[in-house]
DNA sequence: CCTTGACCTTCCAGTGACTGGAACCCCTAT
DNA sequence: ATAGGGGTTCCAGTCACTGGAAGGTCAAGG
């Protein structure tokens, strides 16, 4: 009842089989193997898996997700190590969002400075091209 | 004083001299050579490096720059084209910006639910884990 | 018994947009 | 002659996969 197949654990950790074998491959996880030299998953590894999968979902990096997955082995660590890569993370989203943000407003305001039609004039070009009035 | 070498040139851009022979590598720009075989870069060049880097910096793809370049050099096309393009990329922006902030919204969450002590317990791994009560 | 098809395996290459480094050439000034 | 500060090429690495080729394994059907 818990030993699994790639595809089985695949879709219960809903990633990729291809991933699975990655994480394989950096050590995230080591499957056991069958006698014919399939990989055998357990309770253990699909726990890690779908931990991992949420980790990354959340935006942390593979490198991070196995320091949260020692951190969460590790029943001694204070809450406080975490909380630090947590914070160091948000702080990494915040400033993405940030630079999205900007990003969104420039190009926002020029595509309305658009006309849109066959004509040639375009001011997203002449912006681009630093000949633009700021308008 | 409109022969520029790399290092001039990526000053004058905004853009570090690897880029720019990687620019370069991928028939982005065509510089002049000179007899020693050093790159030689012209007015035109630097246009469009500069044009360039700005599309970059707003998050456009550098197979989108080509085709924003291509449209710039044609006079021709309709600046509804150049609008579509950036409108695209505008939604993509959009998409990013909303995943960032749905991460954001949870992390943020678990953060202020850790007690960041030195005690084991910790809410982030738990979440992690599936193990977390929704709190 | 043989084949078909769905699985599984490994390994290699490619993605995007650079970035670092090695090994070597060129030119000027001391 | 040598030191330095340019320049050149090419190769490898980043990150987190993803696609594909070549081949092994297994259960079911004819």
């Amino acid at each position: 009842m818990h030993a699994m197949s790639i595809k089985q654990v695949a879709e219960a950790a809903n990633l990729p089989a291809k991933t699975i074998r990655y994480y394989e491959d950096i050590g995230l996880i080591t499957p056991a193997r069958g006698d014919n030299g399939y990989r055998s998953f357990g309770e253990t590894d699909l726990h890690k898996l779908r931990f991992v999968a949420r980790a990354r979902s959340l935006g942390f990096s593979v490198d991070e997700c196995r320091t949260l997955l020692a951190m969460y082995e590790d029943t001694d660590r204070a809450s406080a190590d975490v909380k630090a890569l947590a914070e160091t993370h948000l702080t990494r989203i915040d400033e993405k969002i940030r630079e999205l943000t900007e990003m969104r407003q420039t190009l926002s305001h020029l595509v309305h400075c658009c006309a849109g039609d066959d004509r040639p004039g375009c001011p997203i070009l002449d912006d681009l091209a630093g000949t633009g009035r700021a308008d």
